[in-house]
Parts: structure tokens; sequence; C-alpha cells
DNA sequence: AGCCCGCCTGAATAGTTGTTCAGTTCTTGA
DNA sequence: TCAAGAACTGAACAACTATTCAGGCGGGCT
């Protein structure tokens, strides 16, 4: 045997992956999902074709792992949010207010991991990525309800019912179209998530003013 | 000119254009939009695939008609139900059940017709009818608001949200699986009833309230 | 009956992309 | 420097379906 994997070399080739994977993504995020075509990307990573093959066994493969990332991503800043909140109730408006920030700093890539439709068959990967964000949701909606803060409830169906509100309100093709404007951004997310905490029983007055102490922490993730 | 389309040719022709549409009608109910295939639709319907470009000029005008079909019959379910009931929030309250119950009893249509992917361009279309569903259930959530049922709101995205909820917790990849039960199928309609009239500031009493009332015509929905 | 014209057929066409692989280049260890 | 083998290249391949069109078929007019 007379070639190794060498530590540099090793280091080039996650590097390689990383930057098909970061190329994947960017494509997505400018285009959308049907932007992710593996010649293009390969373009974007400076690699043939071929070579996204040596990573990644198919293109459903690297499009699911794009889905992981972005969900991890989505999933650790939810945690964050909602783990730096005062109580139950405002954890969950923190981390309802978290995925409607995060949905609308990257609308077309989340509309591209969520929804858009894509040539080979990702589903698995997308739902992994919707069961993981709603059973985070769920659980914060659960801690709500032994708080008593909330009525008994499907706390699971509720989850789902809200991430399903806030992606089709926000990034959905009904979404409001002039959300560039920082101001009219701040809005829909309060409205969206003064829909989702009376949704699942926070009384109005209440509702409100947990939306407008979720939204200042949130504000500073807009930048990032 | 000595060929002249006469009534019975003209019948034909009617009654052709129709059995294709249904046909890709009940190819997407049984398989969802994949299954809408040109080939397969033109046996169903009992015609050659070249046959089918005689009555649709493509295959995205054919998938669009059938979402307008679809999305037309729903609208006239919803108005119908939501102009029997007594006031508005039982209207709002009905509209919602409507909705529910019909997406529920034709799941892998519903799925087709909302969001499954599919190899052409029919964003237009779903876009119009998700315009139409939607506007219904804003005018709706209008008309309470302005009886004082409700709080001032943005009607529009809080239809748009409702719907995502709706679609999303009873359509959506999480959604739960032992639906054929109709009991079980009765709870879930109701829980995501009570979630979208809380959303829009109904009490949550009263909500309760207005969910069984408004299920009780919808179930004769259901064998529709 | 006979001619005409348009509807219908279905095999062939065409365009799009994911995937492969023979040949080339690069890296390693002696 | 060189042999060996891994990584990379990119043009060719393959598969899938929407779409077309030349030729047959049958209904409509005189």
């Amino acid at each position: 045997m007379v070639y190794r994997r060498t530590h540099q070399v090793v280091k080039r080739l996650a590097a390689r992956r990383s930057a098909i994977l970061a190329a994947a993504r960017d494509a997505a995020a400018e285009g959308g999902m049907s932007a992710v075509q593996i010649a293009p990307v390969a373009v974007r990573a400076n690699v043939a074709a071929g070579t996204v093959y040596r990573y990644f066994p198919s293109k459903a493969d690297l499009i699911s792992e794009l889905i992981a990332e972005v969900s991890r991503d989505e999933l650790a800043a939810i945690r964050r949010a909602a783990d730096a909140a005062p109580g139950p109730s405002s954890a969950l408006a923190a981390a309802v207010t978290t995925v409607a920030v995060h949905v609308l700093s990257q609308r077309r890539l989340a509309w591209g991991i969520l929804a858009e439709p894509v040539d080979v068959d990702v589903t698995a990967s997308r739902l992994a990525s919707r069961r993981e964000i709603a059973g985070e949701i769920a659980s914060r909606i659960d801690a709500a309800v032994r708080a008593g803060h909330l009525p008994a409830q499907d706390t699971a169906l509720a989850a789902t019912a809200l991430l399903g509100a806030l992606h089709e309100a926000l990034v959905g093709p009904l979404a409001p179209d002039n959300l560039e404007d920082p101001a009219r951004l701040r809005d829909a997310v309060q409205t969206v998530t003064l829909l989702a905490l009376r949704a699942v029983g926070v009384m109005d007055a209440r509702a409100r003013g947990l939306v407008v102490q979720a939204v200042l922490p949130a504000k500073t993730l807009v930048g990032a």
C-alpha cells in the first residue's frame, strides 16, 4: 500500500464536500430547489459534475443533506431562543418568533426546504426535518400546558398546525410581498406569532404582551 | 364548407373533454399528481395520447383546469356551509370545518392540488385556487370582526395562516395517519377547527361551542 | 352513394438532466 | 524519480415523458 490518505488530503476532501453543500445551499437560496442541479452546483463548487458523485451517491442524498443541515441550524436557533426565555409561555413565543424570523430572512431557501417541488424524492428528509422542528414546538407547548398556562390539548397536532400557519402565511404563495421593509417584516412576525399563541389557548391580552417581548430579542437574529 | 359540427358532435367533444378531466382527477385521487401523466390519463379516458392535446394545449393546462375545478367545488361547499350558519362566528366555524372535512375526505387529491411536486408549472393555478379559498375565509373573518365578535386584525394574513394550519395538520406529512376511523377523523376536524377559531380571537369556551355546532352539519358532507 | 374534412391514433421525436466511466492528473511512500 | 492507486474530469449515456404528426377513420353534407 503505497498511497494513504494523509491528514492534508482528508482536510481537502472535507473542504470539498462542504464546498459542494455550500454551493447547493447558495443555489437553493438564490433560485430555489429547481436551481440545485448537479452541473451548476459543480460549477459553483469548482469541481466537475462527476466529482459530486464521489461525495454524494445521488442528487437525492445531496439535497437530503442540505435539508438536514438547514434543519439543524434552525432547531438550534429555536432552542437557543426558547431556553433564554423566562418562562414556558415566553419560551413558546420565542420559539414561534424564531421560526418566523428565520423563515422570513431566507424565504426562498425556506420554501425550497419545506415545500418546493423537487425532481427527486426527498420526502423522508423533509419529514424528518419537520418532525424535529414540530417536536420541539410541541414540547414547548407541552411545558406551557403543564405549567397551567394553556388548556390541555393534542400538542403534536397543535405544533404541526402552528408550523403550517407560519409557513403558509410567511413563505407560501399568498404571503405578503413587501417584507423587505423591516417594519412590515416585524408586523408580519408579530401578527403570526399572535395568531399562533392564541391558537393554542393564550388569552388575547396576554398573547399581545408575549409577542412584543419575544420580538425584541428576535430582532437581533434578523441581521445574523 | 361541407362539414360542420353538429349538435351531437359538440356533445361528444364535451363529453370527451370531461372524460379526460375526470380521468386526470381519478388518477390524482389515486396516485397523486405524479400519476397524472398523459399516457395513463389517456388510457383511463379511452383515448389516445395525442387526443389529449386536442383538448388541452399542454399537460400544464390540463392540471391547471383540474385544480380550478376542484377549487370551484370546494369554494361552493364552503359558501353553502357558511351561508347556512346562523351568525358570522358560526359561519366562520362552518367554513373552517368544511375545508377540514373536504381535505380529509380526499387527502391524496388535496395534497396533489395544494402542494405535491409536479413536473410542469402550475403555480399560477395553485395561486388562484388558494387566493379564492383564502379570500372566502378572509371575508368570513371580516364579517365576524365587523359584528364585534373578534378583535380587529389583518384578515387576509389570518385566513392564509388558517388554511396553512389546516392543510399542514391534516394532509401534510406529519398529519396523523389513523384518520380512516370516523371517530378519529371527527376529533381531528374538531381539534383543528378549535385551533383556528382561537387563533383569530374567539374565546376558548365559545370556540368549543361553535366547533360542536359546526361539526354536526359537516358530518353529512363526509359521505358526499 | 360519394366526397370532404376534421377528429383520432400511437409510434416516433425531442428535450431535459441525473448518472456513468475511460482516461487523465495528482498524491504518496520508497 | 517512480510505481501505484486514488481522485478528478467531462463528454457520452440513459431513462423518462411530454409533445408532435403523418396516416387512417368516420361522421356530415349534397
